[in-house]
DNA sequence: ATGGTATTACCGAACAGTCGGTATACAACG
DNA sequence: CGTTGTATACCGACTGTTCGGTAATACCAT
């Protein structure tokens, strides 16, 4: 029934807290920008969603600016908490998982929802430095990730000598693209083909001849 | 000086033709969008950036809908124009080609802005049939003209017997990354690396054992 | 060639509504 | 009494859109 329950979490993020107040709000924000989108966003329909008034988002925010900052904070630990997770299998599974877990088979309306409230908050990385800083973060944060299982992989002996971040940038590049591609366009059946085709790569260069 | 020179051709696209006036709207347009961002962008500012007053560019246009989808078109336009260029060569070389445009090693001022324009557009594409369309038709076109490219390749034995629209589709999805990585974050050399892994990718995983 | 009539392209002004933001007061609670 | 949270009411600026009017030009019959 709720939309955005998945976001109800109550607990604190990696680097930031929420009171109850200030969640009920991002909850808020969260409901208003997938009913009227980023660019239609106001502090009154944040409101309306909160089912309070005007000053009282004023009240706990100085500007609109900054709520919006802090939503993206809100959204980015949200994102971050729900990619880490556990991968300590084999180094083999554990890069497969991941890649699965970012390119799902499909989409229930809530994670796609997400989706399209990270790409249009991506849409303003050109223009608000604090955002470039956080996708800047969470692209770190991703070749991070799948660098270090292919490091581990090589260091076991399960993979083939190559180039871990090289190839961590190769299939953090596809699968955003993937992502972008599936709240973008109606080419419904492409996410799979590439999650397909990328873990049919990772064999091919990771495995080895062997 | 002028930042949107290369906007300015006189020329009407593929699907489209454009009068003197309108396509001078349309370049006030991309002018007002790179200066103010998709989200601020009101008739206001594409008037003061045409040199006009509201009433004139509602002469033109009946509704912002309509001049905003029109504005799309003008954009896709352009970037099929720069795309669809000559690739005739040997299949190898062709699809590096292709990859090379796509990526390229770094960007000036004015191809920046388009692709941050680009992605401004993309990010309405879930509430606007229209523009998701667009963005569709784009996608397509990629993935059609490198599996065109492998296809060829394969008949022709320079490439080994792939699943041509599997691969064409891990390439775009790539691409795509790359790109949105480029325009969204501070990883400046991410594109690079990325253009290094692929072509690698399309060694190992087309030219074959052979 | 002339006079009349459309058409094109524009302007200034105004419309109702929304924007972000503020001042102030009221109620609950310690 | 002071703090916390909320509501009412308002501000100036801006939003998309419409209107009446006006030069300049083009067409067309006489």
């Amino acid at each position: 029934m709720n939309d955005t329950d998945y976001l109800a979490t109550k607990g604190e993020s990696i680097g930031e807290t929420w009171s109850d107040g200030e969640r009920e709000i991002m909850m808020a924000t969260y409901r208003a920008m997938v009913e009227h989108g980023y660019s239609n966003l106001s502090i009154a329909k944040i409101a309306d969603e909160l089912g309070k008034t005007k000053a009282s988002v004023y009240y706990h925010y100085d500007s609109k600016e900054e709520l919006l900052v802090s939503f993206l904070d809100f959204v980015v630990d949200r994102f971050k908490r729900d990619f880490t997770g556990q991968h300590s299998e084999n180094p083999d599974t554990a890069l497969k998982n991941v890649i699965e877990r970012l390119i799902p088979l499909e989409l229930d309306d809530e994670e796609f929802h997400g989706q399209v409230v990270l790409l249009e908050l991506r849409s303003q990385t050109s223009r608000n430095e604090a955002f470039r800083e956080r996708f800047t973060e969470i692209n770190e944060l991703l070749v991070g990730t799948i660098r270090d299982i292919v490091e581990r992989g090589i260091e076991t002996g399960v993979f083939r000598d190559v180039e871990a971040t090289r190839v961590a940038e190769h299939v953090v590049a596809t699968v955003n693209g993937a992502r972008v591609d599936r709240v973008s366009t109606d080419r419904s059946s492409a996410p799979a083909a590439v999650r397909v085709a990328l873990s049919s790569y990772v064999d091919a260069e990771l495995r080895g001849q062997e």
